[in-house]
DNA sequence: CGATCCCGCCACATT
DNA sequence: AATGTGGCGGGATCG
C-alpha cells in the first residue's frame, strides 16, 4: 500500500553500483553504519531499505556525521551488496511498512547526507572521487532530479565540479573556506551593506524593493557571484550554459548569511533578495517558487552543517529563519594577513581560530561584538547587545533582536540587495563625467560625509576610516611594503598626528591606504550616485538622488559640527552615519573582492559594455590573488595592461595639470578624507578609468590634514598618486602637501602639490586625481616619502584598500532608497558610532590596528610584498581583459 | 491551515 | 532525436 514505495525506484541497478563502486568504495564511508542490515534481502532490497531506511528522524544525521566523517577515510571495503546504508530502524519488519517513506524520509536533506556520507569531507588530495549521478541516483534510491538538487548546491559551493555528462568529481570541504570567503566578499559588494534589522525592516525592504526594483543592471550583479563560482577551478568544462537559479541562488543565499551579522536570514527575506536580483516583479507565485528552492537549498546546506533551521519570531509571528552554522571566518591564506586587530596579532592561525567574525578588525569593537554573537552558540546575547547597546536608532536595534521560538535571538536581517551596479556605473559614468563630479565635489555635503563618521577634528581620520574602513585592515597589511616596515614606525606620521590629538596618530599608524581604483570609486559611488544620478539619470532615480544629496549634506553638517551623534540635525542622520559607518565596516570585505567587482563595472559604464562578464572575472581574479599571488601574472599585468596605459597617459596629463582632469577634483576630495587616515591612498587603477592607481601620502600633513578636516569641506593632501603602472615605473609623485585651502597645512610638507579633496569630488567617481607631478618629497612623511623615493619599489606600499564608499553613501541615504536599503546596524560597535566620539574610538582602533597591522604586513610583505603588488596588478589585469 | 518540500512534468541544452 | 539538466509549481505531508 504504500503509497510511494521506494520500490519504484529501485530500478537501481545493482550492477552499476558495484561496478560503479570502485570508485566509490574508497569514498564511502560506513556510514551509517550500523547496524547490518538485518537481512541482506537483495541487494536491490537494501537499496530500497536505504531509502526508506531513513530513520524517521534525523537522528542519524548526527551519528553519521560523527562517525563517518573520521572513519571516511579509513578505506572499507564495502561491500557493495550490502549498502552499507543504514537502514535506520531494526525492526525490519516494520521497514516494509514503513518503507512509506514518509515525507521526511524522503527529504533532500536525509538525501543529502546519505549522498555526503558517500563521500570524505576531505578527500587525498591524490584520490579523485567521481560521481556518477546515475549510479549514486541508483544506490540511494532516488531519482536523477533529486541528484542534481543536491550537486547543484554543492557546486556552487565547489565541493563538487562537473567533469562530463553524469560525472561529478568531488572535492571535498577542501575549498569551502575559500569558496566562503570568496562568497562573503562577493556578498559584501553586492549587497554591501546588508542591514538588520528585524521585521519592520522588512517591510523597508518590500518597499525599498519596489523602489529600487531592479535599477537598470540586474544582471549584472548576479552575474559576478556566479562567474565566480562557477569558474570553479576545476572545472574544465566552461560552464556553459545559464546556470540558473539553483547554483547562483544557493551562492546568494550562502552570501546572505555571511554578510548579515546576525548569521539568520529569514526565508521570505531571502526569497524577496533573491528575486529582486533578478527581477522585480514579485510574484506571488514567484515568491512561491523561490520559497521552495531556498528550502531545497537550504536542505542540503543544513546537511553541509553550515546552516541551521531556526524561527524568529516576530510580532505577526515567527518566521522561518536559517541561521548560519558555518564558519564565520575564513583563514585566509594570503589575503588576509593583516593584522587589523587590536591585537596585531600576527597570527592568522590564532584568529582564525577564534574566528573572528569579521576580519575586519580594525573596526574594532562592533566586529567583537558580532564575534560574540556569531560564536557558535550565543548567538542571542550577541546579538542582542549588539543590537541593544549600539544601537544607531534604538528602533532599528529592537527590530532587529527577535526572539526565537527557540532561544536566540534571531536577528533578522535584512539585505538590502543594493544595487552597487548601479552605484558603480554611476561611478563609471561619473568618472567620465568628471564634470559632474566636479560639481558635485564641490558640495560640501560630500565632504561632510566622509567626516561624518568622525568627529571634526578627527574627522580626518575617521573620515577616511569611515570612508574606507576596510582598507585599514586590509590595506594595511596588504600595502605594507616593506618599506612600510621599515618605516613602520612611521615616526612622522605619529608626530603628525599627535600634533592633533591622539588620534592623528592613528592615521599616522596607518601608513597607508591603497584602494583599488574600484575602491575609490566606490567611495565616491556613494556620492556619485547622487551626483551620476543626477547627472545621469540612468534610470530614473531622481527622487533618490535628491535625497541622498540631501542626506549627505545633513550628514556633513553634522560631521562639521564635529559631532555626530549629535548631530541631530537630522534624526535621521544619525542613523544614516551610523549606517555608513556600518557600512564602511562591512566593506571591510577584503579589498580584493570590492576592487575587482567595481573596476570592472566601472569600465563598463565607460567603456565597455560587456562588463558584466568582466566583472565575474573579477572576482575569479582577486580570487586568485588571494589565494595564490601570481608573481609573474602580476608582472606581466603590469607591463601588459594596456588599460593601464592608457590610463597612465591619461594620469600623466594629469598630473602635469593637477586639476585638468575632473577626476583629480575627485581624488582632492578623497584626500581630504585621507589625509586623515593614511599617509597613503592607493587607487588602482580600474580597468576604464582609470587605470591609475594613486598612492596619497597623507603623512605629510598629518597635521594639515587634520586641519582641514575639521575644515571640513575639502581638506588638501599632498598626495602622491601613482599609476599602478606607473607604480613600477615611478616612484611617487607627491603633491606637495597641500595645505587644504582652509587648512594651513600646506607647506608642511612640502611636497608636491597640494590636493583639495572635496568631497564632493570623490563623489565624482573619477578615479583620477590629482595630478600633480610627481614629486616625492622625503620630507613629506617619512614613510610615505621612503615609498615614494623607492621608485623601484612602488608597490610595496600599495595596499590594496577596499572602500565601500558605496555602502557608506547609501546608508546615508537610506531614505534614498535607492540603493541600498539596508542600514541597519551593521556591527554593533557601529551603534557606537552614532555618537562621534564613539565612533572615533572605533575607527582609532582602526587606525592602530592599522599600525599594528602595519608591522605583521611589513612581515609579510616581505614575504607578500610581492603578492600585493600582484594582486594589484593582477586587478588591473583583470580590469583590462574583462573578458 | 500554514509551513515544508516531494515529485515529476517539461523546457532547454547537449550530444 | 535522445539524453542530460534542471526550472518550476502542483499538491501531498507535516506540525
Amino acid at each position: 500500500m504504500a503509497p510511494k514505495t521506494p520500490i519504484k525506484k529501485e530500478p537501481v541497478d545493482l550492477s552499476k553500483q558495484k561496478g560503479c563502486t570502485p570508485e566509490r568504495s574508497p569514498i564511502t564511508p560506513v556510514k551509517l553504519v550500523d547496524r547490518p542490515q538485518p537481512d541482506p534481502w537483495t541487494p536491490t532490497a537494501n537499496l530500497k531499505m536505504l531509502v526508506s531506511a531513513a530513520s524517521p528522524d534525523m537522528r542519524d544525521r548526527e551519528k553519521k556525521k560523527e562517525l563517518f566523517r573520521p572513519i571516511e577515510n579509513s578505506e572499507q571495503s564495502d561491500t557493495p551488496d550490502s549498502l552499507q546504508y543504514d537502514m535506520v530502524d531494526d525492526s525490519t519488519a516494520d521497514e516494509f511498512e514503513k518503507q512509506r517513506p514518509s515525507r521526511k524520509q524522503k527529504s533532500l536533506g536525509l538525501l543529502c547526507q546519505k549522498f555526503l556520507a558517500r563521500y570524505p569531507s576531505y578527500p587525498l588530495s591524490t584520490e579523485r572521487t567521481t560521481i556518477s549521478l546515475d549510479e549514486v541516483a541508483s544506490i540511494l534510491g532516488v531519482e536523477r532530479r533529486r541528484i542534481y538538487d543536491i550537486v547543484n548546491v554543492l557546486k556552487s559551493l565547489h565541493l563538487v565540479s562537473r567533469v562530463a555528462k553524469n560525472q561529478y568529481c568531488w572535492h571535498g570541504r577542501h575549498k569551502l573556506s575559500q569558496t566562503l570567503r570568496t562568497l562573503q566578499e562577493a556578498g559584501k559588494v553586492q549587497y554591501g551593506e546588508l542591514v538588520t534589522f528585524t521585521q519592520h525592516k522588512e517591510q523597508d525592504l518590500e518597499y525599498r524593493f519596489g523602489e529600487r526594483k531592479r535599477e537598470t543592471i540586474p544582471d549584472s550583479l548576479d552575474r559576478p557571484l556566479l562567474d565566480f563560482s562557477e569558474p570553479d577551478f576545476a572545472s574544465a568544462s566552461a560552464n556553459s550554459r545559464k546556470d540558473k537559479s539553483l547554483r547562483i541562488m544557493s551562492q546568494k543565499f550562502v552570501m546572505l548569511f555571511l554578510v548579515s551579522k546576525t548569521k539568520i536570514v529569514t526565508l521570505d527575506i531571502a526569497a524577496k533578495i533573491l528575486i529582486e536580483e533578478t527581477q522585480d516583479t514579485v510574484d506571488h507565485s514567484k515568491f512561491k517558487t523561490k520559497v521552495r528552492r531556498l528550502y531545497d537549498i537550504a536542505n542540503v546546506l543544513t546537511s553541509l552543517d553550515l546552516i541551521k533551521k531556526v524561527h524568529v519570531t516576530e510580532e505577526r509571528g515567527r518566521k522561518p529563519a536559517f541561521k548560519w552554522i558555518g564558519p564565520v571566518e575564513f583563514p585566509g591564506r594570503t589575503d588576509e594577513p593583516r593584522g587589523h586587530s587590536p591585537t596585531s596579532d600576527p597570527l592568522p592561525g590564532a584568529r582564525r581560530g577564534a574566528r573572528a567574525p569579521y576580519r575586519i578588525c580594525a573596526n574594532g569593537k562592533q566586529r567583537f561584538t558580532r564575534h560574540a554573537s556569531f560564536n557558535s552558540a550565543q548567538p542571542c546575547e550577541g546579538t542582542k547587545r549588539k543590537v541593544n547597546s549600539e544601537p544607531n536608532s534604538p528602533r532599528q536595534e529592537r527590530e532587529a533582536c527577535i526572539v526565537n521560538s527557540d532561544e536566540y535571538c534571531s536577528e533578522m536581517i535584512n539585505l538590502a540587495p543594493v544595487c552597487r551596479q548601479k552605484i558603480e556605473e554611476d561611478t563609471r559614468n561619473q568618472a567620465c563625467a568628471t564634470e559632474m563630479t566636479l560639481t558635485s565635489a564641490r558640495n560640501p555635503s560630500i565632504t561632510s560625509l566622509l567626516s561624518v563618521p568622525r568627529d571634526s577634528d578627527f574627522c580626518v581620520n575617521p573620515l577616511p576610516q569611515a570612508v574606507f574602513p576596510e582598507v585599514h585592515k586590509d590595506v594595511p597589511s596588504l600595502s605594507l611594503p616593506s618599506a612600510i616596515s621599515s618605516q613602520a614606525p612611521h615616526p612622522s606620521t605619529p608626530a603628525a598626528s599627535e600634533t592633533e590629538n591622539g588620534k592623528a596618530t592613528l592615521v599616522l599608524n596607518q601608513p597607508f591606504l591603497c584602494f583599488p581604483s574600484s575602491s575609490l570609486i566606490m567611495l565616491c559611488g556613494g556620492l556619485q550616485e547622487n551626483n551620476l544620478r543626477e547627472t545621469l539619470p540612468t534610470s530614473g532615480d531622481t527622487g533618490r538622488r535628491s535625497t541622498e544629496a540631501q542626506a549627505v549634506p545633513a550628514a556633513v553638517c553634522q560631521k562639521r559640527s564635529s559631532h555626530k551623534c549629535a548631530s541631530p540635525s537630522l534624526p535621521v542622520d544619525d542613523e544614516e552615519p551610523a549606517a555608513k559607518k556600518q557600512t564602511v565596516e562591512q566593506s571591510d570585505v577584503p579589498l580584493s573582492l570590492v576592487v575587482p567587482e567595481k573596476p570592472f563595472e566601472s569600465p563598463k559604464a565607460e567603456s565597455t559594455p560587456g562588463s558584466g562578464c568582466a566583472s565575474a572575472l573579477h572576482l575569479e581574479d582577486f580570487h586568485l590573488d588571494l589565494a595564490s599571488p601570481v608573481a609573474p601574472e602580476a608582472a606581466d599585468k603590469e607591463s601588459t595592461m594596456p588599460l593601464d596605459s592608457q590610463g597612465q597617459e591619461k594620469w600623466s596629463q594629469n598630473k602635469g595639470p593637477d586639476e585638468p582632469s575632473p577626476g583629480k577634483e575627485h581624488i582632492s576630495k578623497e584626500d581630504a578624507n585621507q589625509p586623515f587616515l593614511p599617509q597613503y591612498l592607493y587607487v588602482q587603477p580600474t580597468a576604464g578609468l582609470s587605470s591609475f592607481n594613486f598612492l596619497f601620502s597623507a603623512n605629510q600633513a598629518p597635521g594639515a590634514v587634520s586641519l582641514a578636516a575639521s575644515q571640513l569641506p575639502s581638506l588638501s593632501v599632498p598626495c602622491v598618486i601613482v599609476p599602478s603602472t606607473a607604480l613600477a615605473s615611478f616612484p611617487l609623485v607627491c603633491s606637495p602637501t597641500v595645505a587644504s585651502p582652509i587648512s594651513p597645512v600646506p607647506d608642511g610638507s612640502s611636497a608636491a602639490v597640494p590636493m583639495n579633496f572635496s568631497m564632493s569630488s570623490l563623489a565624482s567617481t573619477a578615479p583620477v586625481f590629482i595630478g600633480t607631478t610627481a614629486v616625492v618629497t622625503p620630507e613629506v612623511s617619512p614613510m610615505p616619502s621612503v615609498d615614494l623615493q623607492q621608485p623601484a619599489h612602488p608597490p610595496p606600499h600599495l595596499s590594496p584598500v577596499l572602500v565601500r564608499p558605496c555602502g557608506a553613501v547609501k546608508l546615508d541615504s537610506p531614505m534614498c532608497g535607492g540603493h541600498p536599503v539596508t542600514l541597519v546596524k551593521l556591527e554593533q560597535p557601529s551603534s557606537t558610532p552614532l555618537t562621534p566620539k564613539s565612533i572615533r574610538p572605533t575607527r582609532h582602533e582602526a587606525f592602530f590596528k592599522t599600525p599594528g597591522s602595519l608591522e605583521d604586513p611589513v612581515a609579510w610583505k616581505k614575504n607578500e610584498g610581492n603578492q600585493t603588488r600582484n594582486v594589484q596588478r593582477r586587478l588591473e589585469i583583470s580590469s583590462t581583459s574583462p573578458d
